[in-house]
RNA sequence: GGGCGCAUAGCUCAGCGGAAGAGCACCUGCCUUACAAGCAGGGGGUCGCAGGUUCGAACCCUGCUGCGCCCA
């Protein structure tokens, strides 16, 4: 104990500082090129790409768990020796990115029209170069290893020159048709959406019910949306109902219009709802079209891009929100109104960009039949070749694409790939391929049109990386590996790259797994918004808690398809762990822990360093094991566990001790050795604290590129060890629970005699024992005040203690009783169990030998807890 | 209206057939020479309710209640 272990110096600070280093270390890990993938490597492929975030957007936690996770698992492939890619981009974000120009044009007093079409795409690409894509430098703060040097746009060209090629593909096998249909329209935006475009809420609004024509003939419909009676073509009643049978094919008069309207039969009325009687509006309402068209039915609009009334009479020129009440108050003059309702609660559709009431409108548009494709998209994962996790999901993923409808492609805007149509003077229609000439001359005109983006991401598999050549990149990296993303995207987006991928790549599915997280939840498990301001920025946990401690907390709350919950403390708890990491580094490192291999043999080590070794190897299964499964919360929790408790308590206090013993250089070795792997195991979570301790410990070039550790290179399991040492643990924490009980402080050395046969069979362990409980050797005058026993799985070990002073008998006595109530209950359970025929009958041999000995535990306990209970001073 | 999911410690969540767990929060004592962003000890749960299956149920089944999500 008098040798004193010499100190090394390190060159690590007191402190682990992320905002002084983390810059740092990521430019050094893109300056040596470890993130750029070689398509001619012989190594086998791990591909993802990147969702690509909207050229608009700014990093939010959504992002950065999703980036964690992706990061996590092209770090742990690449130092698994595999050529990764992982792919970086954006998407231009048609509505979002012309919205925003659009705003700052309003600012200048313009308007795009008066800047003209190809002028305001000119300002367009300006906005990106000066303000898009923020979030790419963003990504650089978490970490993120993506090729840069692949960086991909979905306006690029050669991703345009894909989607041009797609279109024409799929124009040319008849799946790309134009068709005039009711569309969703956003009367803000001026263009078409396609139904996930848009977001359905429970608003506020009114039931009127309007009585049509009079006398016999009149007939009672309801309707939330009054104006549109303007439109009105029919009544429709069901064909069985025998309250209208004698009205159907007689006509009705329309009230305000002075139009004679038919009254028809059509099945797919609700006669239980309202009066059974609805009116028809073909050309403003999906259901409506659909009878329309059944009985042919004249399709009348009456609004038009802004949702103004361009019906002839008083109401022509209002807003629709403006005719709707005056609508009402002119039947109401009329006597026409039968009943009306406010507020009447109904779902309201609205433009998920901008918010506003989306408004049905009959309009001329292109399609996509995507029966299939999605039929295609379905069967790939029906038949195993695409896995999702978790596995909950696919049948969300089934129910969509198995009922999926048309998708509408056109968008009424001027940011995004123009629809490669041309329309010819005498009605020609002519799709034109990338390497075409379009018709010229007299009467020629392209389709003003763009495609919706989701048309461009829908190939980002294979459009990054040079689709429709056949290149070394894909013929490398696709189909891609693993896609990661939240589950509320699964139908925006991962259908329709399942669609395109297949169709477009001779039926290789783009991804073999697909991994879906949750969504990020604020403390109280509320989703996080700006208008409850709960919104966390990862920004701002980077500055104060650090990349690494914000990427740990999201991945140990990472369970698939489970949203998470966050709060600061989280984050803290992270930064803990980290200090904890560097902390115990630095000091095996001024300790002389070393990584040299082989480890020493078996026979040149401690039991404490067997036990740890054995415990190492059993992580490094486990975690491989979980990461396997994409189970990121599990695994980091081993890791965190592992590394805090066993790896930073109790094996660095046993080697503080072992490093003045006889095996001291073995005890530098495992120390060296467990760091070493434990910080490769952290690396693909908290890349920036690790590279850098571990760079320090080993000399190494850098973790990015290191090895991924195997339990196969370890020592088996020691069992003797193992169980020596937690004999070790569970005596040293008995003895600090009673120093505790009696109050004696942590940092005072009490005078302690061990013996008895539990204890002789840890006597190697005695000097660890007394160093982690704080005990002194107990001198020739030694008088013990009081004693316990502590039953070991070696048997009994005594504790005689000389507290210097008088016991603190009442706090012996309730620390024993609490014992014997614990050991009273077992008993009681276990015999319980053993006195049930039925169970020693048939419950397996295994459980009833366990409960057995569970049982004869508890008697020995209470036999022995007794007698210390009974000898105590009254 | 159709479908799915969740109800376990104050909070957020693991566990999913054989002894109730973690993180944070809380209480007590400690600046014990890696770490107070720490150390040691501690309290706290009839596992939503009611039935059923089983030798045995937080875990499987049925119903109910309360939340949440998706689709229409």
């Amino acid at each position: 104990m008098t040798e004193k272990t010499p100190q090394q110096h390190t060159d690590l600070p007191n402190a682990w500082n992320p905002a002084d280093e983390e810059a740092a270390l990521y430019q050094r890990w893109v300056d040596a090129g470890y993130f750029t993938a070689d398509a001619s490597s012989d190594k086998p492929p791990f591909t993802i790409v990147l969702p690509p975030p909207n050229v608009t957007g700014s990093l939010h936690m959504g992002h950065a768990l999703n980036h964690t996770v992706m990061d996590a698992l092209t770090r742990r492939r690449r130092m698994q020796g595999y050529e990764v890619l992982w792919l970086p981009g954006m998407d231009h974000a048609g509505i979002a990115t012309q919205n925003v120009v659009e705003r700052q044009l309003a600012n200048e007093g313009v308007s795009r029209h008066d800047l003209g079409r190809e002028r305001f795409v000119e300002r367009v690409w300006e906005w990106k170069a000066e303000y898009g894509g923020k979030i790419l430098d963003q990504m650089r703060r978490l970490g993120d290893g993506v090729d840069w040097s692949r960086e991909r746009f979905t306006m690029d060209e050669t991703l345009s020159r894909a989607v041009q090629t797609m279109f024409k593909k799929l124009y040319d096998d008849g799946l790309i048709y134009r068709a005039e249909r009711i569309i969703n329209w956003c009367p803000r935006c001026h263009t078409a959406l396609s139904d996930i475009e848009v977001d359905h809420s429970d608003d506020d609004g009114e039931l009127v019910s309007i009585r049509y024509g009079d006398g016999d003939a009149a007939i009672v419909v309801a309707t939330t949306r009054a104006e549109t009676m303007l439109g009105d073509t029919a009544v429709a009643v069901h064909p069985d109902d025998e309250r209208y049978a004698h009205l159907v094919g007689t006509e009705v008069e329309l009230p305000l219009t002075g139009r004679r309207i038919p009254i028809v039969a059509d099945k797919h009325v609700d006669p239980e709802f309202g009066t059974g009687a609805v009116k028809v509006t073909p050309a403003h309402d999906p259901n409506d079209f659909e009878i329309g068209r059944r009985h042919d039915l004249p399709m009348l609009s009456i609004m038009d891009e802004r949702a103004v009334i361009t019906a002839h009479g008083p109401f022509q020129d209002m807003d629709r929100f403006e005719a709707r009440p005056a609508v009402v108050a002119a039947l109401r003059e009329q006597g026409r109104i039968v009943a009306e309702k406010r507020p009447y609660v109904h779902a309201v559709g609205h433009c998920s960009r901008c918010d506003t009431v989306v408004e049905p409108r009959l309009s001329l548009q292109w399609w996509v039949n995507v029966e299939p494709l999605a039929r295609a998209a379905g069967d790939a994962v029906r038949d195993g070749r695409t896995k999702v996790h978790p596995p909950e999901l696919a049948k969300r993923y089934f129910d969509w694409v198995d009922n999926m409808h048309d998708w509408t492609i056109s968008r009424q805007l001027w940011w995004g790939h123009r629809i490669p149509v041309w329309y010819g003077p005498d009605g020609e229609t002519v799709c034109v391929g990338p390497d075409e000439q379009p018709p010229t001359g007299e009467g020629w005109h392209q389709d003003p049109d763009v495609l919706d983006t989701w048309f461009s991401s829908g190939l980002w598999p294979f459009s990054t990386m040079g689709w429709p050549e056949r290149t070394a990149d894909l013929a490398k990296f696709y189909p891609t590996s693993v896609l990661s993303t939240g589950y509320d995207i699964l139908f925006f987006w991962v259908a329709r790259m399942m669609m395109f991928g297949l169709y477009a790549m001779d039926e290789a599915q783009p991804f073999d797994h697909i991994y879906l997280h949750g969504l990020i939840r604020d403390a109280n498990g509320k989703k996080m918004s700006k208008s409850r301001g709960n919104v966390i920025d990862p920004l701002d946990w980077m500055d104060r808690f650090g990349a690494d401690a914000t990427r740990f907390t999201l991945a140990r709350g990472a369970n698939p398809g489970a949203d998470m919950a966050l709060a600061e403390e989280w984050a803290a708890g992270s930064r803990n762990f980290c200090t904890k990491l560097w902390n115990a580094t630095r000091f095996a490192i001024m300790n002389g822990a070393t990584v040299a291999t082989p480890l020493p043999a078996a026979e040149d080590l401690t039991e404490a360093d067997r036990w740890i070794l054995g415990r190492l190897a059993a992580v490094v299964s486990e975690v491989d094991e979980l990461l396997e499964d994409f189970q990121f919360a599990k695994a980091t929790n081993a890791l965190y566990h592992f590394t805090w408790d066993e790896l930073c308590d109790w094996y660095l206090e046993l080697a503080k001790v072992q490093f003045s013993g006889d095996k001291a250089e073995g005890t530098r070795a495992v120390l060296g050795h467990a760091l070493d792997t434990v910080l490769r195991l952290l690396h693909p979570f908290i890349p920036f604290i690790t590279e850098r301790l571990w760079t320090t410990l080993t000399g190494g070039e850098s973790l990015v590129v290191a090895q991924w550790p195997s339990a196969d290179a370890l020592p088996a399991a020691d069992a003797t060890a193992g169980a020596r040492i937690t004999d070790v643990q569970k005596l040293v924490t008995e003895i600090r629970r009673f120093r505790s009980d009696q109050g004696l402080k942590p940092g005072q050395r009490v005078t302690t005699r061990l013996s008895g046969p539990g204890f002789a069979a840890l006597a190697g362990h005695e000097e660890a024992i007394r160093s982690l409980a704080r005990l002194g050797d107990p001198g020739e005058d030694f008088a013990a005040t009081a004693s316990l026993e502590v039953s070991l799985a070696s048997g009994a070990a005594t504790v005689e203690v000389d507290t210097s002073g008088t016991i603190d008998v009442a706090a012996e006595r309730k620390r024993l009783q609490k014992d014997l109530a614990v050991a009273e209950k077992e008993l009681k359970q276990t015999e319980g169990k053993l006195g049930n025929q039925a169970f020693l009958d048939k419950a397996p041999a295994e459980v009833v030998d366990k409960i057995r000995v569970r049982r004869d535990t508890a008697a020995a306990d209470i036999e022995r807890i007794t007698a210390r209970l009974n000898s105590l001073p009254s």
